[in-house]
DNA sequence: AGGACAGATGAGACTGAGTGTCAAATAGGG
DNA sequence: CCCTATTTGACACTCAGTCTCATCTGTCCT
């Protein structure tokens, strides 16, 4: 994933390519965890003490309705982020670590299909996450 | 779904069945749709003015722990839920009327397999939710 | 390069969902 | 019928997320 990478997505459809929404989306990135808005706020206040809390709501809202980002519930009613790069993905959450590993597609698209065929509703978008725990988080509660 | 069969599901686990705990879940039963914790609210104080807003919040939680109700995300960060009829649902959320419909159990449940043999992962719990429009908004739209 | 201007920012007030506290009330076992 | 642990209602409180607005800055146009 090149960090120039990300500078060209974020100006999809008349937006702005900012040196903020470039700050939140880098460390949204390399967080390579979900994070909650505020975690990522604090973390990017660290270098760089000027930036805006609402700032950061902002861009992370604009990176989910772009689909560079997708949103979590985590316990206690709180929305967490993690970076995505293509547009359609599932996850796997690590209640534990928090660390997110995406589901592979072609386990999910049959399943789509199906769901499609069974009932008679036309799905605009889906949520499948799956929360539990990684390979390394089990191995170390034993 | 026969009323009488609301209040012995809530005596689960040293729990007391309590007035307002059978209110809160029979309002929720007969919503027949994703509601939020302070519609419901609003609902039953429309006939019952005493109670609570945290009893209206408490008796939800407990009826998402007991598997009773599951929880949804709502666009604006606001929590809706729904009233579930055995422990694992998942649902078609119609995002025109609120109205929830259950997915087939056999539709899914391959899908569940295969995730759990494709990645190394311990899935504890899954969030599939399905949104879009229902055949009833769908036609009324055209 | 030099505006012009729409869109973005930062500060901070504001909103409202959800939680904590505690005295009073009550379900349910003995 | 009484005892006690749980639940309730009231309300203060927290804090994630939003709104407002004056100021600033990308980006487009020439």
């Amino acid at each position: 994933m090149p960090a120039a990478s990300i500078p060209s997505r974020l100006a999809a459809g008349g937006r702005r390519r900012t040196q903020q929404r470039v700050l939140v989306a880098e460390a949204l990135a390399s967080a390579r965890r979900a994070l909650s808005a505020q975690e990522l706020y604090e973390r990017i206040r660290s270098t760089h003490p000027t930036i805006g809390r609402a700032t950061v709501y902002r861009a992370l809202e604009q990176q989910v309705e772009d689909g560079m980002a997708s949103r979590f519930e985590r316990e206690g009613h709180v929305s967490a982020y993690i970076a995505c790069d293509a547009e359609h993905h599932h996850h796997l959450v690590c209640t534990s670590c928090q660390r997110v590993f995406d589901v592979a597609e072609d386990v999910v698209a049959p399943m789509l299909a199906a769901v499609g065929r069974r009932h008679d509703f036309l799905v605009d978008h889906a949520a499948l996450d799956f929360y539990g725990l990684c390979e390394s988080c089990r191995r170390r509660r034993r």
